[in-house]
DNA sequence: CTTGGAATGTCAACAAAGCTGACGTATTGT
DNA sequence: ACAATACGTCAGCTTTGTTGACATTCCAAG
């Protein structure tokens, strides 16, 4: 394996049985729920959910970055975004100023008590990546 | 790469940077939302969801399983598979048979009209991942 | 300058699919 | 006889998605 790289493996994957294509099914299955176990568990004490999670970690990546801006990244629509929103940032770890060019627009920046959720959550997932790759080589 | 495989490969990627942390994070995101967009699609419009896919699937993998033993497959509450399952018997998509051995038990199978919706719903995933890896290569 | 439409974001109400808890029924095994 | 098991169901709650209605702000055409 890995001789070309393209060629080679691109013709053979046009040939995927049924099996494997199932296969890959579960594995997506098995490892998006193995993989969001730990920070689910972790936001759970905290009354918040998975929607919070992708949001600190969106707004981590790029601060500053306004509500509709998050909405097309997140593909959801803006009143789902809004709920988790709203919460966040009544419970301080969001703040949203509205934007000096376009006052319509929200910018929004992780607090020091959002960042250290983040920081938290991400932790989590290295230790459960760091013992998948552990077992298994790069794959999941 | 790909030599020793193991300890080299092991020893590396204790060093996992937040940065690749937070991209693993991402990917898994991602994928896990691309690769659920098509059967999504085609299973609204029947008014079925995802729920509905897991049961599907893993009838059509293990015939004859029971609801126990789906239960700890998917690992929700059996309300929950209920729901799903009574929906799927009613529409006669999957049918549910007594026991030979111990007549508690429901066997699960898979009806012609059942296994014509799972084989619709992996070859929308199977073009899916026929793509996906010829763009990307095995990662996903 | 005014005014109408587009863009941005908020509130309200509803649906899917998880969950817990309680209970009923049939069957099994001790 | 009786406890345990397998399954189904009712009721009610949570999270997170949806559509609909509405306020505010910006911009461009008249």
């Amino acid at each position: 394996m890995s001789q070309g790289g393209q060629s080679q493996s691109g013709q053979s994957l046009l040939f995927l049985t049924d099996e494997q294509v199932r296969k890959g099914i579960e594995a997506m299955f098995f490892a998006y729920r193995g993989f969001t176990a730990d920070p689910d568990r972790i936001l759970q004490t905290k009354a918040y959910g998975r929607a919070h999670h992708r949001a600190v970690h969106f707004i981590h990546r790029s601060p500053g970055t306004t509500v509709n801006n998050l909405l097309n990244i997140l593909g959801v629509t803006k009143q789902s975004l809004n709920r988790v929103l709203r919460t966040l940032i009544a419970d301080g770890l969001v703040s949203s100023t509205a934007g000096r060019a376009d006052k319509r627009e929200r910018h929004l920046h992780l607090t020091d008590v959002g960042a250290a959720l983040e920081r938290e959550l991400s932790n989590a997932q290295r230790d459960r990546m760091r013992s998948a790759y552990r077992r298994a080589g790069p794959e999941a």
